[in-house]
DNA sequence: GCGACAG
DNA sequence: ATCTTGTCGC
C-alpha cells in the first residue's frame, strides 16, 4: 500500500474537471479567519524548464512582512498547461514546497485565480482545500470575467463580474501600476482577500511572499535547469 | 462557428 | 510560464 498523496494528477480533461467539482463541493468562500489573528502568511510560485516545476513557498510574518522561512520542491512536470487546469500542472510542487515549511501561516496567497475561474475553482481554491488553509489567489490577467479598470489611486478597486456574479476584484495595489485580480480562494471572504492583498503588497503591486516566491522559484530553476 | 484563454 | 534588445519613464 501507498499513502494517499495529496494531490491526483487527472489522466484526461474530463478526469480534471470531475476531480475539481468534487473538491469544489468542500470549498467554502466564508471569512472563518479574524485577521488580527494572522501572525504568518505564505506566498507560492513556480517556474518551468523544459521538463520540471520548480516550486517555492516562502513563509513572512504578519503584518510586518519580516522573512520567516523559505521551501523549494522540484518535481518533474506531469499536467499539461490549459487554462483552467492550473492546478494539476503546478499543484502537486507546490504542495510540497508548502507542507515542507517550519510553520503554518493562517493565510496563503498564489499567483493564479480562485474563484475567478470557469468552474469557481481555481488554482488557489484547489490548494486551500487541500491544504485546508484559507488562501488568495492573486493574477496578472483575467481568466473569466470583466472589470471596469480602477481608479488610479491606490486601494482603488472595480468589481470582477461574470455571469452576474462578483467572482473577483481588480485591485489598483499601487497607483500608477497595473491592477492585479484579486479572487478568495477558500476560507475568505472578498473583502478579506482584498484587505490582506494591500495589507501584503507593502506598496509594491505584487504582495511580498508572492515577490519572493516567484524569484526564489526562478532563481531554483536557473541553478539546477542549466548552469 | 468564432474568439478567449491564470501560469 | 519561457524565449529575448533595446528603450521610455520616474
Amino acid at each position: 500500500m501507498k499513502a494517499d498523496p495529496l494531490m491526483e494528477i487527472p489522466e484526461s480533461r474530463e478526469e480534471a474537471i470531475a476531480l475539481q467539482q468534487l473538491l469544489r463541493q468542500r470549498c467554502i468562500w466564508e471569512r472563518v479567519i479574524d485577521t488580527n489573528d494572522i501572525a504568518l502568511v505564505a506566498g507560492a510560485d513556480a517556474a518551468y524548464s523544459e521538463s520540471l516545476v520548480y516550486a517555492a513557498a516562502v513563509l513572512v510574518s504578519f503584518p510586518s512582512m519580516e522573512p520567516v522561512a523559505h521551501r523549494v520542491a522540484i518535481e518533474p512536470l506531469a499536467f499539461p498547461y490549459e487554462p483552467g487546469m492550473l492546478a494539476f500542472r503546478e499543484g502537486p510542487a507546490l504542495l510540497s514546497a508548502l507542507i515542507r515549511l517550519p510553520m503554518r501561516p493562517q493565510v496563503i496567497f498564489f499567483n493564479g485565480h480562485g474563484r475567478a475561474h470557469p468552474r469557481r475553482f481555481g488554482l488557489a481554491a484547489h490548494m486551500g482545500v487541500l491544504l485546508h488553509t484559507p488562501s488568495v489567489g492573486i493574477a496578472e490577467r483575467t481568466l473569466i470575467g470583466r472589470a471596469e479598470p480602477p481608479a488610479d489611486a491606490d486601494g482603488a478597486t472595480s468589481p470582477l463580474i461574470d455571469g452576474g456574479e462578483v467572482v473577483g476584484m481588480a485591485v489598483r495595489t499601487r497607483s500608477g501600476s497595473r491592477p492585479v485580480i484579486v479572487s478568495q480562494g477558500y476560507m475568505i471572504d472578498l473583502a478579506q482577500a482584498v484587505e490582506l492583498t494591500i495589507a501584503s503588497a507593502h506598496g509594491e503591486r505584487i504582495p511580498l511572499p508572492l515577490r519572493q516566491a516567484d524569484r526564489l522559484a526562478g532563481a531554483a530553476r536557473r541553478e539546477h535547469g542549466f548552469a
